[in-house]
DNA sequence: TGTACATCAGTGAACGCGCGTTCACTGATGTAC
DNA sequence: TGTACATCAGTGAACGCGCGTTCACTGATGTAC
């Protein structure tokens, strides 16, 4: 409603439709957006929609790239942080993965729920596995310093992580259905990360 | 189409419907589900569908509350055949979880992806606590072999097992969009499980 | 500095569609006598 | 065993709605001369 429009042309509606899909999202989950309403919100005919993308599914598959992108930075960031230490840094995207669900729920839903294939575009597929590249980069740092005869596959521990992550925001950080916990989800994969680190013998036991 | 229906009367509609429902949602992702449509499968009217449920949440509802019955069926038949052991029992509500999610994809789509809420219904709520319960159970079983000084509340480390049981069935156990793993979830979960448990002290770091 | 014109972002009306839901009805079933 | 009747599961037509999308259009902008 409060938005800034001079007159008949919007200026930078592209950007304006893309924000007001990701509250929609936001607020009403994936399958509760509708084009038509982003444009009311944006201030615009659904028509002008079709100026800027080729359908519902472009805008939304937009909003996910966006996300993507905000993702992989936000996970370089952290693991930028944490270095030179493998664990620290390896620590920090963990930590990154649920601050950015928090920040960002439109985009985590855009992108982890509503359906959209990553292969929707080439452009998606790109920036999603370059947020997956830094999560498996700090996985394989962090396994250099495990004896080689017992170390299992970067990818592969990094796969465990982004799996509790991922299930500690679905289950844990989201309005979540009812599945309350005791405990806050930043707590809890904290915990988590930490009891599988030491299951890797990363971390002395009497940490 | 292939239904038994003995003439007007269908016999046994209110489930007809409840498993036309589980296919579609199966098929077409949560949202993607239409009562109509369901009521089409089921080789009936519309309108037939309010003489068993109140409307379209009512009957996703219904399909979720199923769902958690059966759910909570399997973990406890997993924790029993694992018994005497804590550990063995622990493991196999683990396996239990997976394997669930993937023998009724629809029940599970409609319990964790519906959007439907847990307290939509005093039985929905009390038959997911149920479920939830085993878990738990054989998490605090588990936890008794720890030394005290050291042992984590047995919700705190079933939370764990269940996020990152959820985790591995959305990221890689779904036709997942394109997040595809070189590793079947089952391996990825059990030895996820099992660095975990490594972690919990709860496992020789030589097995 | 002023005018003519090309460009193109957004309008407004209309469309066809599938949806969930309602309503008065009718046909089948089972039971009382 | 046969008939009258109550019950109620399912029908069929209709509704209002919001959706995504299309189309010919018009108003604003910027540029060439």
């Amino acid at each position: 409603m409060a938005e800034k429009k001079q007159g008949y042309h919007h200026g930078n509606l592209r950007q304006a439709l893309i924000d007001a899909a990701l509250q929609l999202i936001e607020k009403k989950g994936p399958g509760g957006f509708a084009l038509s309403e982003a444009a009311k919100q944006a201030g615009v005919t659904p028509a002008a929609v079709y100026r800027h993308f080729s359908g519902r599914d472009d805008l939304i598959a937009e909003a996910a790239r966006q996300g993507y992108e905000i993702f992989a930075d936000v996970m370089q960031f952290a693991y930028d942080s944490g270095q030179p230490s493998a664990l620290a840094a390896f620590e920090a995207t963990g930590r990154a993965y649920l601050a950015f669900a928090r920040k960002y729920p439109g985009h985590y839903i855009a992108m982890f729920e509503s359906g959209i294939s990553v292969n929707h575009t080439p452009d998606l597929a790109l920036i999603a596995a370059k947020a997956r590249g830094v999560l498996e980069k700090a996985a394989d740092d962090l396994s250099q310093h495990i004896p080689p005869e017992k170390r299992p596959p970067a990818s592969m521990f990094s796969a465990h992580i982004w799996a509790m992550s991922h299930g500690v925001v679905e289950l844990y950080a989201r309005n979540s259905p009812g599945t309350q916990s005791p405990f806050a989800p930043e707590d809890l994969l904290e915990s988590g990360i930490g009891v599988y680190l030491r299951g890797l013998g990363l971390i002395r036991p009497d940490d």
